[in-house]
DNA sequence: TCTTAGATTGACTGGTCAGTCAACCGGTCG
DNA sequence: CGACCGGTTGACTGACCAGTCAATCTAAGA
Protein backbone atom coordinates (compact mmCIF):
# COMPACT_ATOMS: atom_id res chain seq x y z
CA UNK A 1 0.00 0.00 0.00
CA UNK A 2 1.96 2.66 1.28
CA UNK A 3 5.74 3.06 1.48
CA UNK A 4 7.44 1.14 3.82
CA UNK A 5 9.26 4.20 4.88
CA UNK A 6 6.39 5.39 6.95
CA UNK A 7 6.12 4.13 10.77
CA UNK A 8 3.25 1.67 10.91
CA UNK A 9 1.80 3.21 13.97
CA UNK A 10 2.29 6.63 14.96
CA UNK A 11 3.41 5.41 18.82
CA UNK A 12 3.64 9.63 19.94
CA UNK A 13 -0.36 10.28 18.70
CA UNK A 14 -1.05 6.49 20.20
CA UNK A 15 -0.13 7.44 23.46
CA UNK A 16 -1.94 10.85 23.42
CA UNK A 17 -5.14 9.59 22.73
CA UNK A 18 -4.85 7.30 25.50
CA UNK A 19 -4.27 9.92 27.88
CA UNK A 20 -7.07 11.82 26.56
CA UNK A 21 -9.48 8.08 27.17
CA UNK A 22 -7.60 7.77 30.72
CA UNK A 23 -7.93 11.46 32.18
CA UNK A 24 -11.38 11.35 30.74
CA UNK A 25 -11.86 8.37 32.92
CA UNK A 26 -9.73 9.28 36.15
CA UNK A 27 -8.80 12.39 36.05
CA UNK A 28 -5.24 13.32 35.73
CA UNK A 29 -3.91 13.53 39.38
CA UNK A 30 -5.67 10.18 39.92
CA UNK A 31 -4.22 8.15 36.95
CA UNK A 32 -1.06 6.78 37.17
CA UNK A 33 1.61 6.95 34.06
CA UNK A 34 1.38 2.85 34.08
CA UNK A 35 -2.49 3.17 33.10
CA UNK A 36 -1.78 5.60 29.90
CA UNK A 37 0.69 2.86 28.95
CA UNK A 38 -1.66 0.02 29.41
CA UNK A 39 -3.96 1.99 27.74
CA UNK A 40 -2.04 2.46 24.91
CA UNK A 41 -0.99 -0.81 24.86
CA UNK A 42 2.92 0.20 25.18
CA UNK A 43 5.55 -0.31 27.41
CA UNK A 44 5.84 1.99 30.63
CA UNK A 45 9.34 3.36 29.60
CA UNK A 46 7.83 4.18 26.30
CA UNK A 47 6.20 7.26 27.62
CA UNK A 48 9.00 8.43 28.54
CA UNK A 49 10.66 7.80 25.10
CA UNK A 50 8.20 10.32 23.86
CA UNK A 51 7.60 12.61 26.77
CA UNK A 52 9.43 14.26 29.19
CA UNK A 53 6.92 13.81 31.97
CA UNK A 54 3.31 13.54 32.89
CA UNK A 55 2.73 16.65 32.84
CA UNK A 56 4.37 17.21 29.15
CA UNK A 57 1.42 14.67 27.86
CA UNK A 58 -1.11 16.78 29.31
CA UNK A 59 -0.04 20.18 27.77
CA UNK A 60 0.54 18.82 24.98
CA UNK A 61 -2.73 18.33 24.18
CA UNK A 62 -3.95 21.40 25.40
CA UNK A 63 -1.59 22.86 23.57
CA UNK A 64 -2.21 21.27 20.66
CA UNK A 65 -6.13 21.61 20.54
CA UNK A 66 -6.29 25.98 22.20
CA UNK A 67 -4.17 26.98 19.73
CA UNK A 68 -7.04 25.78 17.30
CA UNK A 69 -9.23 27.64 19.29
CA UNK A 70 -7.14 31.05 19.36
CA UNK A 71 -6.96 30.35 15.22
CA UNK A 72 -10.46 30.08 15.07
CA UNK A 73 -11.09 33.54 17.26
CA UNK A 74 -8.54 34.98 15.09
CA UNK A 75 -9.99 34.06 11.58
CA UNK A 76 -13.95 34.63 13.13
CA UNK A 77 -13.06 38.18 13.86
CA UNK A 78 -11.50 38.51 10.54
CA UNK A 79 -14.35 38.16 8.57
CA UNK A 80 -16.94 40.73 7.40
CA UNK A 81 -20.04 39.94 9.75
CA UNK A 82 -21.67 41.62 12.84
CA UNK A 83 -20.46 41.00 16.17
CA UNK A 84 -23.14 39.12 17.04
CA UNK A 85 -22.48 36.67 14.63
CA UNK A 86 -18.55 36.35 15.29
CA UNK A 87 -19.56 35.51 19.26
CA UNK A 88 -22.19 32.74 17.70
CA UNK A 89 -19.07 31.60 15.42
CA UNK A 90 -16.74 31.57 18.53
CA UNK A 91 -19.29 29.68 21.02
CA UNK A 92 -20.10 27.25 17.69
CA UNK A 93 -16.40 26.87 17.39
CA UNK A 94 -16.37 25.95 21.10
CA UNK A 95 -19.26 23.89 21.21
CA UNK A 96 -18.79 22.03 18.18
CA UNK A 97 -15.58 20.72 19.28
CA UNK A 98 -17.04 19.17 22.78
CA UNK A 99 -19.67 17.31 20.39
CA UNK A 100 -16.97 16.43 18.02
CA UNK A 101 -14.17 15.07 20.86
CA UNK A 102 -16.23 15.16 24.76
CA UNK A 103 -13.57 13.68 26.03
CA UNK A 104 -10.87 15.85 24.96
CA UNK A 105 -12.75 18.94 25.99
CA UNK A 106 -13.67 17.22 29.33
CA UNK A 107 -9.90 17.44 29.73
CA UNK A 108 -9.19 20.50 28.46
CA UNK A 109 -11.68 22.05 30.53
CA UNK A 110 -11.53 20.35 34.02
CA UNK A 111 -7.67 19.68 33.72
CA UNK A 112 -6.54 23.00 32.48
CA UNK A 113 -9.02 25.88 32.04
CA UNK A 114 -10.53 25.66 35.62
CA UNK A 115 -7.56 24.11 37.31
CA UNK A 116 -6.48 27.16 38.70
CA UNK A 117 -3.69 25.93 40.96
CA UNK A 118 -1.67 23.67 38.82
CA UNK A 119 -2.22 23.50 34.84
CA UNK A 120 -4.32 26.81 34.69
CA UNK A 121 -1.75 28.60 36.21
CA UNK A 122 0.97 27.47 33.91
CA UNK A 123 -1.09 28.51 30.73
CA UNK A 124 -2.81 31.63 31.98
CA UNK A 125 -1.30 33.42 29.22
CA UNK A 126 -2.69 31.00 26.43
CA UNK A 127 -5.93 31.16 28.48
CA UNK A 128 -5.72 34.74 28.39
CA UNK A 129 -5.33 35.29 24.59
CA UNK A 130 -8.51 33.51 24.15
CA UNK A 131 -10.33 35.96 26.75
CA UNK A 132 -8.25 39.12 24.38
CA UNK A 133 -9.64 37.63 21.50
CA UNK A 134 -13.24 37.82 22.96
CA UNK A 135 -12.50 40.80 23.88
CA UNK A 136 -11.59 42.51 21.04
CA UNK A 137 -14.43 41.25 19.43
CA UNK A 138 -17.20 43.14 21.66
CA UNK A 139 -14.93 46.09 21.87
CA UNK A 140 -15.43 46.56 18.37
CA UNK A 141 -18.90 46.32 18.87
CA UNK A 142 -19.07 48.74 21.10
CA UNK A 143 -16.83 51.45 18.72
CA UNK A 144 -18.66 50.83 15.77
CA UNK A 145 -21.89 51.08 18.06
CA UNK A 146 -23.16 48.42 17.81
CA UNK A 147 -22.81 47.05 21.66
CA UNK A 148 -23.69 49.22 24.70
CA UNK A 149 -20.60 51.32 26.09
CA UNK A 150 -21.44 51.12 29.58
CA UNK A 151 -20.28 47.47 29.94
CA UNK A 152 -16.56 46.82 30.29
CA UNK A 153 -15.34 44.86 27.07
CA UNK A 154 -12.48 42.89 29.56
CA UNK A 155 -15.48 41.71 31.79
CA UNK A 156 -18.01 40.92 28.90
CA UNK A 157 -15.44 38.54 27.26
CA UNK A 158 -15.16 36.89 30.35
CA UNK A 159 -19.04 36.51 30.63
CA UNK A 160 -19.19 35.59 27.50
CA UNK A 161 -16.46 32.61 27.50
CA UNK A 162 -17.92 31.89 31.64
CA UNK A 163 -20.92 30.71 30.04
CA UNK A 164 -19.66 29.24 27.48
CA UNK A 165 -17.54 26.98 29.97
CA UNK A 166 -20.32 26.47 32.20
CA UNK A 167 -22.42 24.92 29.39
CA UNK A 168 -19.46 22.38 29.37
CA UNK A 169 -19.14 21.78 32.65
CA UNK A 170 -23.01 21.02 32.48
CA UNK A 171 -22.50 18.78 29.65
CA UNK A 172 -19.47 16.85 31.45
CA UNK A 173 -21.20 16.29 34.58
CA UNK A 174 -24.30 15.37 33.05
CA UNK A 175 -26.11 18.47 34.97
CA UNK A 176 -27.78 19.70 31.53
CA UNK A 177 -29.42 17.85 28.89
CA UNK A 178 -26.47 16.84 26.02
CA UNK A 179 -29.12 15.06 23.29
CA UNK A 180 -28.39 16.17 19.95
CA UNK A 181 -30.24 19.26 19.35
CA UNK A 182 -29.86 20.48 22.77
CA UNK A 183 -25.67 21.63 21.42
CA UNK A 184 -27.31 24.49 18.66
CA UNK A 185 -30.11 25.35 20.81
CA UNK A 186 -27.95 25.72 23.95
CA UNK A 187 -25.41 28.25 21.67
CA UNK A 188 -28.22 30.13 20.49
CA UNK A 189 -29.26 30.82 24.07
CA UNK A 190 -26.06 31.47 25.45
CA UNK A 191 -25.60 34.14 22.50
CA UNK A 192 -29.05 35.49 22.47
CA UNK A 193 -28.50 35.99 26.30
CA UNK A 194 -25.40 37.93 26.36
CA UNK A 195 -25.60 39.52 23.01
CA UNK A 196 -29.20 40.29 24.17
CA UNK A 197 -27.40 42.21 27.27
CA UNK A 198 -25.15 43.74 25.49
CA UNK A 199 -26.47 45.34 22.30
CA UNK A 200 -27.98 48.65 22.70
CA UNK A 201 -31.09 49.11 23.25
CA UNK A 202 -31.15 47.03 26.39
CA UNK A 203 -29.54 49.73 27.70
CA UNK A 204 -33.02 51.58 28.60
CA UNK A 205 -34.02 49.06 30.31
CA UNK A 206 -32.57 49.87 33.31
CA UNK B 1 -12.54 38.96 81.56
CA UNK B 2 -14.45 36.09 79.92
CA UNK B 3 -15.26 32.77 82.33
CA UNK B 4 -12.37 30.56 83.07
CA UNK B 5 -14.64 27.66 81.72
CA UNK B 6 -13.95 28.81 78.22
CA UNK B 7 -11.69 27.59 76.13
CA UNK B 8 -8.65 30.10 75.78
CA UNK B 9 -8.28 29.24 72.57
CA UNK B 10 -10.06 27.40 69.96
CA UNK B 11 -8.18 25.50 68.47
CA UNK B 12 -10.26 24.08 65.93
CA UNK B 13 -10.42 27.69 64.71
CA UNK B 14 -7.38 28.21 64.15
CA UNK B 15 -6.44 25.14 62.22
CA UNK B 16 -9.14 25.77 60.21
CA UNK B 17 -7.92 29.74 59.80
CA UNK B 18 -4.63 28.88 59.21
CA UNK B 19 -5.79 26.16 56.46
CA UNK B 20 -7.09 29.12 54.58
CA UNK B 21 -4.44 30.78 54.53
CA UNK B 22 -2.01 27.80 53.80
CA UNK B 23 -4.54 26.79 50.90
CA UNK B 24 -4.86 29.74 49.09
CA UNK B 25 -1.18 30.59 49.16
CA UNK B 26 0.04 26.65 47.92
CA UNK B 27 -3.14 25.00 46.72
CA UNK B 28 -4.80 22.13 48.49
CA UNK B 29 -2.73 19.46 46.55
CA UNK B 30 0.66 20.68 46.82
CA UNK B 31 0.54 21.74 50.75
CA UNK B 32 1.20 19.44 53.27
CA UNK B 33 -0.45 18.88 56.48
CA UNK B 34 2.68 20.10 58.16
CA UNK B 35 2.47 23.31 56.53
CA UNK B 36 -0.99 23.81 58.50
CA UNK B 37 -0.09 22.83 61.41
CA UNK B 38 3.01 25.38 61.54
CA UNK B 39 0.97 27.74 59.85
CA UNK B 40 -1.49 27.20 63.34
CA UNK B 41 1.28 26.90 65.35
CA UNK B 42 0.48 23.90 66.70
CA UNK B 43 2.19 20.32 66.70
CA UNK B 44 1.40 17.92 63.03
CA UNK B 45 -0.80 15.62 64.88
CA UNK B 46 -3.47 17.76 66.50
CA UNK B 47 -4.86 18.02 63.41
CA UNK B 48 -5.75 14.87 63.43
CA UNK B 49 -7.59 15.46 66.85
CA UNK B 50 -9.58 17.41 64.96
CA UNK B 51 -10.11 16.39 62.21
CA UNK B 52 -10.15 12.65 60.75
CA UNK B 53 -8.42 13.87 57.35
CA UNK B 54 -6.67 16.62 55.40
CA UNK B 55 -9.92 16.28 53.19
CA UNK B 56 -12.16 17.24 55.72
CA UNK B 57 -10.75 19.95 56.94
CA UNK B 58 -11.35 21.52 53.21
CA UNK B 59 -14.74 20.18 53.39
CA UNK B 60 -15.61 21.46 56.21
CA UNK B 61 -14.24 24.72 55.47
CA UNK B 62 -16.26 24.50 51.91
CA UNK B 63 -19.82 23.19 53.79
CA UNK B 64 -19.08 26.10 56.41
CA UNK B 65 -19.51 29.18 54.00
CA UNK B 66 -21.74 27.62 51.02
CA UNK B 67 -24.48 26.63 53.88
CA UNK B 68 -24.24 30.62 54.35
CA UNK B 69 -24.69 31.38 50.55
CA UNK B 70 -27.42 28.96 50.27
CA UNK B 71 -29.31 30.76 52.82
CA UNK B 72 -29.09 33.62 51.55
CA UNK B 73 -30.33 32.45 48.13
CA UNK B 74 -33.60 31.57 49.94
CA UNK B 75 -34.11 34.68 52.09
CA UNK B 76 -33.55 36.68 49.25
CA UNK B 77 -36.28 35.07 46.71
CA UNK B 78 -38.58 35.22 49.70
CA UNK B 79 -38.38 38.81 49.71
CA UNK B 80 -40.77 40.90 47.91
CA UNK B 81 -38.82 42.49 45.23
CA UNK B 82 -38.36 42.12 41.71
CA UNK B 83 -36.11 39.22 39.91
CA UNK B 84 -34.08 41.71 38.84
CA UNK B 85 -33.07 42.88 42.70
CA UNK B 86 -33.17 39.34 44.13
CA UNK B 87 -30.70 38.31 41.15
CA UNK B 88 -28.58 41.79 42.18
CA UNK B 89 -28.81 40.67 45.85
CA UNK B 90 -27.34 37.34 45.00
CA UNK B 91 -24.90 38.56 43.23
CA UNK B 92 -24.07 40.99 46.29
CA UNK B 93 -23.70 38.38 49.12
CA UNK B 94 -21.27 36.67 46.82
CA UNK B 95 -19.34 38.91 45.63
CA UNK B 96 -19.20 40.72 49.57
CA UNK B 97 -18.07 37.31 50.55
CA UNK B 98 -15.16 37.57 48.16
CA UNK B 99 -14.37 41.05 49.68
CA UNK B 100 -14.65 40.11 53.23
CA UNK B 101 -12.17 37.11 52.90
CA UNK B 102 -10.55 36.91 49.72
CA UNK B 103 -8.35 33.79 50.70
CA UNK B 104 -11.81 31.76 51.99
CA UNK B 105 -13.37 32.32 49.03
CA UNK B 106 -10.26 31.79 46.42
CA UNK B 107 -10.16 28.40 48.29
CA UNK B 108 -13.58 27.52 48.08
CA UNK B 109 -13.60 28.53 43.94
CA UNK B 110 -10.84 27.26 43.22
CA UNK B 111 -10.20 23.80 45.15
CA UNK B 112 -13.98 23.21 45.37
CA UNK B 113 -16.34 24.72 42.95
CA UNK B 114 -14.28 24.41 39.70
CA UNK B 115 -12.52 21.47 41.38
CA UNK B 116 -14.71 19.26 38.87
CA UNK B 117 -12.42 16.34 39.70
CA UNK B 118 -11.74 16.32 43.28
CA UNK B 119 -13.90 17.96 45.62
CA UNK B 120 -16.30 19.44 42.97
CA UNK B 121 -17.13 15.86 42.92
CA UNK B 122 -17.96 15.20 46.25
CA UNK B 123 -19.99 18.64 47.07
CA UNK B 124 -22.11 18.55 43.29
CA UNK B 125 -25.12 17.87 45.42
CA UNK B 126 -24.46 21.29 47.37
CA UNK B 127 -23.39 23.27 44.48
CA UNK B 128 -26.34 22.30 42.32
CA UNK B 129 -28.70 23.45 45.22
CA UNK B 130 -27.20 26.95 44.65
CA UNK B 131 -27.94 26.92 41.10
CA UNK B 132 -31.20 25.61 40.97
CA UNK B 133 -31.80 28.58 43.79
CA UNK B 134 -31.23 30.99 41.12
CA UNK B 135 -33.17 28.60 38.67
CA UNK B 136 -36.40 29.08 40.69
CA UNK B 137 -36.01 32.99 40.63
CA UNK B 138 -35.24 32.82 37.30
CA UNK B 139 -38.50 30.45 36.44
CA UNK B 140 -40.58 32.74 38.61
CA UNK B 141 -39.94 35.88 37.20
CA UNK B 142 -41.02 33.85 33.69
CA UNK B 143 -43.82 32.44 34.83
CA UNK B 144 -44.78 35.96 36.02
CA UNK B 145 -43.73 38.00 32.62
CA UNK B 146 -40.97 39.73 33.44
CA UNK B 147 -38.60 37.65 32.06
CA UNK B 148 -38.45 36.23 28.43
CA UNK B 149 -40.15 32.34 28.41
CA UNK B 150 -37.28 30.92 25.29
CA UNK B 151 -34.29 30.56 27.75
CA UNK B 152 -34.03 28.06 29.19
CA UNK B 153 -34.44 28.52 33.58
CA UNK B 154 -31.67 26.26 33.94
CA UNK B 155 -29.30 27.22 31.42
CA UNK B 156 -29.63 30.85 32.31
CA UNK B 157 -28.72 29.80 36.02
CA UNK B 158 -25.87 28.43 35.03
CA UNK B 159 -24.81 31.26 32.99
CA UNK B 160 -25.12 33.67 35.62
CA UNK B 161 -23.67 31.78 38.36
CA UNK B 162 -20.91 31.25 35.94
CA UNK B 163 -20.55 34.85 35.02
CA UNK B 164 -20.34 35.05 38.11
CA UNK B 165 -17.29 32.55 39.13
CA UNK B 166 -16.00 34.08 36.49
CA UNK B 167 -15.49 37.23 37.98
CA UNK B 168 -14.01 36.14 41.05
CA UNK B 169 -11.76 33.94 39.47
CA UNK B 170 -10.51 36.88 37.64
CA UNK B 171 -10.13 38.78 40.94
CA UNK B 172 -7.99 35.97 42.56
CA UNK B 173 -5.95 36.26 39.45
CA UNK B 174 -5.60 39.35 39.00
CA UNK B 175 -6.94 39.28 35.74
CA UNK B 176 -9.06 42.65 36.38
CA UNK B 177 -8.66 45.02 38.95
CA UNK B 178 -10.17 44.97 42.22
CA UNK B 179 -9.76 48.21 43.71
CA UNK B 180 -12.73 49.08 46.07
CA UNK B 181 -15.26 50.48 43.64
CA UNK B 182 -14.70 47.51 40.98
CA UNK B 183 -16.80 45.42 43.20
CA UNK B 184 -19.87 47.47 42.79
CA UNK B 185 -19.44 48.05 39.37
CA UNK B 186 -18.63 44.74 38.43
CA UNK B 187 -21.73 43.37 40.43
CA UNK B 188 -24.10 46.15 38.47
CA UNK B 189 -22.68 45.16 35.21
CA UNK B 190 -23.34 41.22 35.47
CA UNK B 191 -26.83 42.03 36.71
CA UNK B 192 -27.56 44.37 34.09
CA UNK B 193 -25.93 42.51 31.12
CA UNK B 194 -27.81 39.03 32.07
CA UNK B 195 -31.63 40.42 33.08
CA UNK B 196 -30.77 42.77 30.30
CA UNK B 197 -30.30 39.59 28.17
CA UNK B 198 -33.32 38.05 29.99
CA UNK B 199 -35.59 40.88 30.28
CA UNK B 200 -38.55 40.63 27.90
CA UNK B 201 -38.67 43.61 25.19
CA UNK B 202 -34.81 41.98 24.71
CA UNK B 203 -37.19 39.44 23.09
CA UNK B 204 -37.54 41.33 19.43
CA UNK B 205 -34.06 42.18 19.56
CA UNK B 206 -32.95 39.21 17.52
C1' DT C 1 -0.85 16.49 96.90
C1' DC C 2 -2.50 12.73 93.86
C1' DT C 3 -5.42 11.08 90.03
C1' DT C 4 -7.27 11.13 85.78
C1' DA C 5 -8.99 12.57 81.32
C1' DG C 6 -8.31 15.15 77.72
C1' DA C 7 -5.21 17.95 74.93
C1' DT C 8 -0.87 18.07 72.69
C1' DT C 9 3.45 16.45 70.81
C1' DG C 10 6.39 14.79 66.83
C1' DA C 11 9.07 10.70 65.34
C1' DC C 12 7.94 7.03 62.64
C1' DT C 13 5.64 3.83 59.15
C1' DG C 14 3.51 2.22 55.06
C1' DG C 15 2.10 2.86 50.63
C1' DT C 16 2.25 5.18 46.41
C1' DC C 17 4.19 6.58 42.09
C1' DA C 18 7.08 9.42 38.87
C1' DG C 19 10.93 8.85 36.59
C1' DT C 20 15.43 5.97 35.53
C1' DC C 21 18.10 2.64 33.25
C1' DA C 22 20.21 -1.51 31.69
C1' DA C 23 18.79 -4.99 28.80
C1' DC C 24 16.46 -6.52 24.70
C1' DC C 25 14.56 -6.62 20.03
C1' DG C 26 14.21 -6.21 15.03
C1' DG C 27 15.44 -4.07 10.97
C1' DT C 28 19.12 -2.00 7.98
C1' DC C 29 23.49 -1.49 5.90
C1' DG C 30 28.17 -2.70 4.76
C1' DC D 1 26.69 -12.59 8.51
C1' DG D 2 27.69 -9.25 12.07
C1' DA D 3 27.72 -4.58 13.83
C1' DC D 4 24.85 -0.92 14.83
C1' DC D 5 20.99 1.89 16.36
C1' DG D 6 16.57 3.69 17.38
C1' DG D 7 12.54 1.88 19.40
C1' DT D 8 10.87 -0.78 23.16
C1' DT D 9 10.63 -3.19 27.61
C1' DG D 10 9.50 -3.36 32.72
C1' DA D 11 11.82 -4.00 37.22
C1' DC D 12 13.60 -0.97 40.34
C1' DT D 13 14.67 3.31 43.23
C1' DG D 14 14.22 7.41 45.67
C1' DA D 15 11.29 10.93 47.34
C1' DC D 16 7.37 12.28 49.31
C1' DC D 17 3.69 12.63 52.74
C1' DA D 18 -0.85 11.26 54.92
C1' DG D 19 -1.99 9.27 58.85
C1' DT D 20 -0.68 6.62 63.44
C1' DC D 21 0.51 6.21 68.14
C1' DA D 22 2.96 6.03 72.39
C1' DA D 23 4.67 9.39 75.28
C1' DT D 24 4.13 13.85 77.61
C1' DC D 25 1.84 17.70 79.41
C1' DT D 26 -1.91 20.45 81.77
C1' DA D 27 -5.52 21.46 84.63
C1' DA D 28 -9.41 20.36 87.38
C1' DG D 29 -11.38 17.80 90.95
C1' DA D 30 -10.84 14.90 95.14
Amino acid sequence: MSAAKAPPVDRRRQILDAAVRVFARQGFHSCRVSDIAREAGVAYGLVYHYFTSKDQVLNELFTERWSLLLAAVEEVDARPIPPREKLDAVAGFIIDSYRHDPELMKVIVVEVTRAANSFGRTHLPEIRKAYEGIEKIVADAQREGTFRRDVDATFASMWFYGAIEQLLSGWVFELIPSADGDFDRAREMVVETICGGLERGAEASR
